[in-house]
DNA sequence: CTACACCTGTGTCTTGGACACAGGTCAAGC
DNA sequence: GCTTGACCTGTGTCCAAGACACAGGTGTAG
């Protein structure tokens, strides 16, 4: 299969499935003829599954241990309860700061409305931003 | 000033000022002695701007059309308000997104729960990952 | 004078692809 | 057979926003 028939049904593009490859995930075989690289379907089931994997919020270095740990035969069950346990986390702490953000952003919207435009002053360069922190800012 | 000193009572590092002054929204001159950069009193009210900016989501190529349009002596503030209504709107979209990958990841792990470890098959790398997909993906 | 803690600039690395580019392939038309 | 044009390919570079490593400089306590 070539890259293009490789990505048709999985939901991807080419350039995905050429960083996989890249990085070591996908294995095809470069074509004598052409250069070109030759997808099998073992590198089918693969990307299937590394779509999967990075959909739960898996990394791409997490998928690899993932794979290695089962190219052992050994169950890679254990680690991947450990990780996404990790990446729980993680998705936590930006879900936090996301939220956040997105307050801080509508706050000030809502509060500009009122404000005029300005011109920059010597040590004032616009007074929406600066304005805003100094009313709101605790940190 | 040094490095250190400017970060002192501003809240960042040492490598997010030497980031800034890379892509030069800070203008230290170069110590004829040491090589050290110095900075002066405008980079502290510049630096206290951008992350007062940055803070509120605006990008660091944003601040930087901000301070070019301040620099010229004109308002800075319309430019301002429709850029971070823009970012609002990728806030918002960033939002969802880890809202729902948050919502996947917990319910993989509740589901995973009741389930055994196995080792992979032929056909089957982590049955926890491809068992997921397989049950709740609709796309 | 020396030891040692801290500070400095420069250069590289990170994530997960997206994009640009020059060239190759393939079917349609003449 | 040959050519045109659409599409496809691999390789290389680029992105954000710093973090980190490293070799060397500085300053101070003894």
């Amino acid at each position: 299969m070539k890259v293009s028939e490789l990505v048709k049904e999985m939901k991807t593009t080419p350039d995905t499935v050429r960083y996989y490859t890249r990085v070591g995930l996908l294995s095809p075989v470069k074509s004598e003829t052409n250069g070109y690289k030759h997808y099998g379907v073992d590198d089918q089931h693969r990307l299937r599954f590394i779509l999967s994997a990075r959909k739960l919020g898996f990394s791409v270095n997490d998928i690899d241990q993932i794979l290695t740990e089962a190219a052992k035969g050994k169950t890679a069950c254990p680690l991947v309860r450990v990780i996404l346990e990790k990446r729980l986390e993680e998705t936590e702490e930006v879900f936090q700061q996301t939220l956040a953000l997105r307050i801080r952003m509508k706050s000030a919207i809502g509060e500009w409305q009122t404000k005029p435009n300005k011109a920059p002053t010597g040590h004032m360069i616009c007074h929406l931003i600066e304005g805003f922190n100094a009313s709101s800012g605790k940190d």
